[in-house]
RNA sequence: GCUCGAGUGGUGGAAUUGGUAGACACGCAAGACUUAAAAUCUUGUGUCCAUUAGGACGUGCGGGUUCAAGUCCCGCCUCGAGUACCA
């Protein structure tokens, strides 16, 4: 019997589904291991053949695992909720949930064919209301929830309202979007929407007026994460700050934890490293800068405390709200005009002038606590209202960007900081500041010869002591923007009363997405939403307008994959303590700043709200390469319908057009097809190469259709079968690595599954195989490979375990091994990695239960015992010949078997040996000279 | 600009702790089987010199440490990813 791959492909995929083979639940007797992917978007492009790359390893792994005796979870499941789908629907009408359920079941399909051990039983979509009813509870939890910073941790709002009735603000030391302060009697002595008007600015979820990134296109705010070089992320489409009301997460109170979680965690350093950029902690000093003739006071934050010396002006945001504040009457018109002309710029503009240096004078001064000198206030737009206070003092010979500016406006520049290895200059000649750390104050009174970082220390104590400042940490994280004003997502579970936000009762929950009769927003610009009918709540109360992002559904479901079926909870409390968190996460290191930020800080409420009991969701996370596309070119003799090949193109003037890579084989043109691929070439002509063959050139881009260098997992599983897909995504390199694809090549592992199957079959296609006791060369490859898998697959090097297994075939093939005791355990090793043909030998070797449920062989060092070690003897260094030695031979014996060896004569010739250096086991050199 | 990662044959890659560089494959070449093709099998395949035996060179570049460097140290170059007025 041949390897027919497509007969036992089928049969072994049906038989798991009528086994359930694949199905998982709590079991005490047997340690957990969850196993879990980043869940695809189903896109109506399909998977390509770099999707399952991630899908695979964590395949292998979750197999592997459950060999060595775990109980494992693997889901998958779809996050269903985005906006590819609600574009098309604005487009042809069509509803999104259509789409979105058309194109998850293509993905269903193409990732069935691969042979995934997921439990599909506890499939979950993100868009259904099953699901979604946990995403709004866990929005109404945040709602109800504030941060104390001084218990590091979400507590309920009814404690902090008791708190205010008690006390008001005076012991309150809570995350907040500003400062508030007031006594208990005046709390009481607010109406019942001042309060919620108060309560807004504590909640864990909160609404607010903010800056917010405006997609025009899309017509949608977006979250920062979803903003790349001020262009969305989807569609590339241009985006603008504007103030609107928005739903906020409040995750920046959550920023320390995020940070210090990271040290717990089995992460690559790299991606930490994201992480820690984007939470972006940094100490320095907040200062209170009075304002002349004013009663304001600027509040600024610095990390340089120890040039407070040599401020010379400040900078204000042009959003900050002191700006109007502190603009005199004569400067009104050039600040308005100023605003104006800032606001209209979009993100990306802003970022491509960076070197543009604009602002305008304010017309007040401020007045330097430290020495009492007036210093003239400017709003310039290198000063972001998001970061800090808003407001920064300007030190010009110590920071690049003030120093740009006091260029360009003829402002005052004052040496504070010697250089090490440097004198004073006159600053008049400068090119460029100097922001080094490394050096000694000057012109800066009590610092003056102080090293900066004593300088910064000494400041700190110094505004402390004289009430004009504090040791401040400031984040960059921000806290996300919840709102999207699109149709497709997830409904807000909030109703307005009197205007203001309330969570609908939790025995309401889910609330359902209405139905629309169009998804665009209305005439007077409001989302979607705004189209319902009936769109109230307690036929009273309008219900919210807007949906919640893409990250929503995203942030808790590796809980829900736990207890999918739960009505009562998020997850129930038993499948929560089995389970715990997942021990292996396999995903693109796309979601590096936003769902791993967002989901950590999900989690983390969950967790101080007693819901979970793991403070860290992800135990270990492995970023999968991106796989690129392989391009392939024909060379079109320009003004002709004629193609020349790539070593003859020279000759010619050509154009190079992209030819689909699915007609191209080993860069070799199948000309026919590409005469009927397109019409235009349906005439074309060919100058080929001297052995008759066209050869294509090639490139390596992104995958994508208009490349045509996209392949299909189908057609690779139709022409070769799933196993040898998954081995040779895995042949292909190391998994970490991004690696452009090429089919070319995949005809080895091909082989390899054949010769691998040979082993089981005589000439004639009988089974053979004999229960004679192996040889030790047959026990010795088998423990070899058997520790060679164990240890790779540990270490997530499932390309070295390929070809372990080629080796390990080629070795048994040669030794015509056809031993029971030796192919059970090359059955077995293999099982993870192609589970079909696996399974088929297995029970070809007469097993009637699922290779899935074998034990792991166990390696016995003792097959790996040799009497002799081929030593490598090196004369300084290079390789000169090899000798076979007793691996108890004494260092004395070595010697002399050099010595008198015929090789060695030639290199001892005329020389005397200086040294011999003999490492057991491993190597003889010997220093000659 | 900053941070991180990577540069090894014609190609993908291997070398886990400093110890035989190029495992395993692809491709290519020659041969066997075949009427032929496919499939399969055998042999060869880093570069250069040499008929052979053999030798020299060789892991992006330049230095260094070491008996020994792809691997460690210093200085560069190139590519990729992330990030960017963060005070």
């Amino acid at each position: 019997m041949d390897y027919n791959f497509k007969a036992i492909e089928k049969k072994w995929q049906k038989q798991w589904v009528d086994n359930k083979t694949y199905k998982v639940e709590i079991d005490n007797n047997r340690p957990k291991y969850y196993v879990l992917d980043m869940f695809p978007y189903p896109s109506g492009a399909g998977l390509h053949v770099g999707h399952p790359l991630g899908y695979i390893a964590s395949d292998i792994y979750s197999r592997f695992k459950r060999l060595n005796g775990f109980n494992v979870l693997h889901p998958m499941g779809y996050d269903a909720y985005g906006l590819p789908a609600e574009q098309f629907a604005i487009q042809t009408g069509q509803h999104p949930a259509i789409t979105t359920e058309k194109n998850l079941n293509r993905y269903r399909e193409q990732l069935d064919k691969i042979g995934f051990c997921y439990d599909w039983d506890r499939e979950i979509r993100t868009c259904e209301p099953d699901y979604y009813k946990w995403t709004q509870w866990a929005f109404t939890e945040m709602f109800n929830h504030y941060y104390n910073n001084k218990t590091q941790k979400a507590e309920s709002i009814d404690s902090l309202i008791k708190e205010f009735e008690a006390n008001g603000t005076q012991n309150i030391d809570a995350s907040e979007t500003e400062a508030l302060s007031f006594t208990a009697d005046e709390w009481k002595a607010k109406s019942d929407k001042e309060q919620q008007e108060v309560l807004l600015n504590y909640r864990l979820a909160y609404l607010a007026d903010t800056m917010v990134n405006w997609c025009p296109a899309l017509g949608t705010v977006l979250a920062n994460d979803e903003v790349k070089d001020g262009l969305s992320e989807r569609g590339g489409h241009p985006v603008e700050q504007k103030l609107m009301r928005q739903w906020l997460l409040r995750v920046s109170a959550y920023s320390e934890r995020l940070l210090q979680g990271l040290n717990d965690v089995d992460w690559t350093d790299s991606l930490k490293e994201m992480q820690r950029n984007w939470i972006g902690k940094s100490e320095g000093a907040e200062m209170k800068f009075k304002v002349k003739d004013s009663d304001v006071v600027m509040d600024i934050f610095t990390t340089r405390a120890d040039t407070v010396f040599g401020v010379t002006f400040m900078v204000l945001a042009p959003e900050s709200d002191l700006t109007s504040q502190l603009t005199t009457p004569e400067q009104k018109d050039a600040v308005d005009a100023y605003i104006k002309a800032t606001a209209k710029r979009t993100e990306r503009e802003r970022q491509a002038e960076v070197d543009k240096v604009t602002g305008v004078f304010s017309g007040s001064y401020a007045i330097n606590p430290l020495n009492g000198e007036e210093i003239p206030i400017w709003v310039g737009d290198y000063v972001l209202a998001g970061y800090g206070t808003g407001a920064v003092m300007a030190v010009p010979g110590h920071d690049t960007r003030d120093f740009k500016f006091a260029r360009q406006f003829n402002l005052p520049i004052v040496q504070v900081v010697i250089p090490e290895g440097e004198e004073a200059t006159d600053t008049a000649t400068w090119d460029d500041s100097k922001d080094s750390k490394a050096g000694t104050m000057v012109n800066s009174d009590f610092l003056n010869g102080l090293s900066v970082p004593e300088a910064i220390a000494k400041t700190k104590t110094h505004i402390k002591e004289q009430g004009v400042g504090d040791v401040k940490i400031n984040y960059r994280l921000r806290d996300a923007i919840f709102s999207r004003q699109r149709y497709w997502g997830e409904p807000f579970p909030v109703y307005y009363k009197d205007g203001m936000p309330q969570m609908v009762d939790a025995a309401d929950l889910p609330m359902q997405l209405p139905e629309v009769d169009k998804f665009l927003p209305t005439e007077d610009g409001e989302p979607p939403l705004g189209r319902a009918k009936n769109w109230v709540y307690k036929d009273a109360y309008p219900l919210e307008l807007n949906t919640m992002p893409g990250f929503a559904g995203s942030s808790a479901y590796y809980l829900r994959y736990m207890d999918p079926k739960n009505d009562t909870a998020l997850v129930g409390k038993e499948a929560n303590e089995y389970w715990q968190d997942v021990d292996l996460y396999i995903g693109g290191t796309e979601h590096a700043t936003g769902h791993l930020i967002y989901s950590r800080f999900w989690n983390k409420f969950l967790f101080d709200t007693g819901n979970v009991i793991k403070d860290e969701p992800y135990k270990k996370l492995i970023n999968q390469g991106m796989i690129q596309g392989r391009s392939n070119f024909v060379y079109r003799i320009n003004g002709t319908n004629k193609f020349v090949s790539l070593n003859l193109k020279d000759e010619y003037e050509t154009t190079a057009l992209h030819v689909d890579v699915n007609i191209v084989h080993n860069d070799v043109l199948d000309t026919e097809k590409f005469r009927n691929w397109n019409p235009e070439y349906k005439d074309a002509e060919f100058v080929l190469e001297e052995d008759d063959k066209y050869i294509c050139g090639w490139a390596v881009e992104k995958m994508s259709k208009s490349m045509f260098n996209v392949v299909n997992p189908d057609d690779i599983v139709e022409d070769y079968g799933a196993d040898t897909l998954r081995l040779y995504e895995m042949f292909l390199g190391p998994l970490e690595q991004s690696k452009p694809w090429n089919t070319n090549g995949i005809d080895g592992v091909h082989k390899f599954l054949r010769k691998a199957w040979r082993l089981f079959f005589d000439a004639e296609g009988n089974v053979n195989i004999s229960d004679e006791k192996a040889t030790k060369d047959e026990l010795k490859t088998l423990h070899k490979t058997i520790k060679k898998i164990s240890d790779d697959i540990g270490h997530f090097s499932f390309n070295t375990c390929v070809s372990a297994f080629m080796i390990c075939v080629n070795e048994l093939t040669e030794q015509k091994c056809n031993k029971r005791e030796i192919l059970e355990g090359l059955t077995t090793l293999l099982a993870p990695f192609a589970p079909h043909i696996s399974e088929e030998l297995w029970s070809t070797l007469g097993h009637s239960t699922s290779v899935c449920d074998a034990a792991w062989p166990v390696f016995e060092p003792s097959h790996l015992v040799e009497a002799n070690f081929s030593y490598p003897v090196s004369f300084n260094g290079k390789m000169r010949f090899k000798l076979e030695m007793p691996v108890d031979a004494s260092k004395e014996q070595i010697e002399e078997a050099v010595k008198t060896h015929e090789s060695a004569q030639k290199w001892l010739e005329g020389k005397s040996i200086r040294k011999m250096i003999i490492v057991p086991k491993k190597i003889i050199n010997v220093v000659v000279g």
